[in-house]
DNA sequence: TTTATTGCAAAGGGTTTGCACGTGC
DNA sequence: GCACGTGCAAACCCTTTGCAATAAA
């Protein structure tokens, strides 16, 4: 139910995916859909390691070296926006339809949360300026303890919610 | 006569740091001594790769291995501040007696430059708060091109400024 | 058919580690 | 002398790449 609930609403990202793909001169590959698929209906963020496993119990096994070759393609088509969150792999997450976000990240369970700051992104536009520099992207990431989480019991410090 | 005014001006730091290992049990070593000499007397960011060349120049030779080694203890004893810029490689820099501060990079020369912004700092910890988190840490890095530094002249796009 | 894409296995690059030897204390 | 630190080489982890087989257009 969920999966066919998830499908539903994510079909529109996946055609942008395969539009794209004509735009460019790519061919639409049965493995593009499928990863771009799973991408697409993945509500949080991830490490290639997370997509791969998720794709193989979707019985879905697709070569690891396709997966980030996939990535890269939408990375490069800015469907995809990749972070580096202080662990040994990259973190993903899909940016169709979605707004400009920075991130908090718990440093006992890794739980990725999401933010927006008007003051801090035009602050940020007037320190470039300032120092001459043509501004083309940013990252803002916070690292805490969610106090918050660990009271309501939604924090486990054990495990790793990506990565 | 440069590098014996920077040793002269950087005494106080090395001092630190040996204090700091004996305060650990740790030993003050041949090594350790050396390489913090190097790291307090670099004006500005550098890799393990830039660290190690900058040292085989100096004739003390040190393994990698050790130099991971050493650079670890230094970054858990709070003396070497850990960036994450985007490059294949971890970027470093001492923070002893150092108010703190972000970082602009260009994306063409890679030049690292650094400012502050008390107004970001405290919507920070607004939105920590707001969050339920207890903010132990951040980073913010603008990614740009440095207009000004190319119409003087300074920035060459060919040369990597670290790493 | 033509050309791009895939999977495999091997290579790469940065970093870490096991172990025997060396060195501060 | 003891315990910790070092160097070497191998191991690791994530990611990329060469190449022959395969699939899209």
């Amino acid at each position: 139910m969920k999966s066919r609930e998830s499908t539903q609403k994510n079909i529109q990202p996946i055609s942008d995916f395969a539009e794209y793909l004509k735009e460019k001169g790519l061919k639409v590959t049965n493995q593009r859909t499928l990863v771009a698929q799973k991408i697409f209906n993945m509500d949080s963020h991830f490490s290639v390691d997370h997509l791969a496993n998720e794709l193989r119990q979707k019985h879905a096994s697709i070569s690891r070296a396709t997966i980030y070759r996939i990535i890269s393609v939408m990375v490069e088509g800015g469907l995809l926006a990749e972070h580096n969150f202080g662990s040994s792999s990259k973190i993903y997450e899909h940016i169709s339809n979605r707004k400009h976000h920075d991130h908090i990240i718990c440093l006992d369970c890794g739980s990725i949360q999401e933010f927006c700051n008007e003051e801090i992104e035009t602050a940020q536009l007037q320190i470039a300026k300032e120092m001459g520099f043509e501004l083309s992207e940013h990252s803002l990431n916070l690292y805490g303890h969610c106090v918050k989480l660990k009271k309501s019991g939604s924090c486990s410090s054990m495990k790793k919610s990506t990565n």
